[in-house]
DNA sequence: GCCAACGTTGGC
DNA sequence: GCCAACGTTGGC
């Protein structure tokens, strides 16, 4: 199985895990308690070691895992677990996002295809986003599977949904709300149809001039 | 490699 | 439950 995922802390707390039965109310954007149906993960596609462990995984690396599927095992931050673990359904669509990396931004799309379930490497001690305070009877961390899709048709950089996000704010504009801005380091974000279907549409119009290389 | 932003910890 | 100190994220 494949080690990967983004930088997530390792370290936890109990801060905010109270879960009397189960349901976390969780902060989504202000405005909306909408369902989201589409996502943004971030990942690491270049090399990294931590504790000794590559947690590299770029889309490449998706694209070679068996049947392009890898499980998003790692995550180590309450807020992005629970959109993992709670909202998260087989068939939403997700952003692969380059983050770490000289050019960060949108590579490729992929899919949920196996809704939450415990994520084994908080139980092993050689992993490095292993948790020493996750019990098995008491799991504490939750992964989705995802499957490759296909690879946007070209780089959506995160410097030119910036100049969009700012442009928005003032018009009003898709992306005006866009988690990358409001909620930066999350790790797993929701996009919602709006932002979603504006994105696509990136896909097929050259970048914008304006955008710094 | 720097460091701003922000999540987490823990003393009180 | 406040909040200062600390640690991590991730762009630059």
């Amino acid at each position: 199985m494949p080690t990967k995922r983004k930088r997530e802390s390792s370290k936890t707390s109990n801060t905010f895990e109270q879960e009397s039965n189960g349901v976390v109310k969780e902060k989504t954007r202000p405005s909306s308690e909408e369902e989201y149906r589409h996502w943004l993960m971030k990942s690491e596609p270049e090399s990294r070691y931590e504790n000794g462990v590559d947690v590299r995984f770029g889309i490449e690396d998706l694209k070679s895992c068996p049947d392009q599927t890898a499980c998003w095992d790692g995550v180590r931050n309450y807020q992005a677990r629970n959109f993992m673990r709670d909202k998260m359904r087989k068939g939403d669509e997700v952003f692969f996002y380059h983050s770490n990396t000289k050019k960060p931004g949108i590579c490729g799309i992929c899919e949920v295809v196996r809704e939450s379930y415990v994520d084994h490497t908080q139980f092993d001690s050689k992993d490095p986003h292993y948790d020493r305070t996750a019990k098995r009877d008491n799991p504490r961390w939750y992964m989705v599977d995802v499957k490759f899709k296909r690879m946007t048709r070209r780089f959506v950089s995160l410097a030119e949904l910036k100049v969009l996000h700012a442009e928005h704010k003032q018009s009003g504009g898709p992306l005006k709300n866009l988690s990358l801005f409001t909620r930066a380091r999350l790790s797993v974000q929701p996009i919602s149809q709006e932002e979603w279907d504006y994105i696509l549409t990136l896909e097929s119009q050259e970048e914008k001039e304006c955008v710094q290389k």
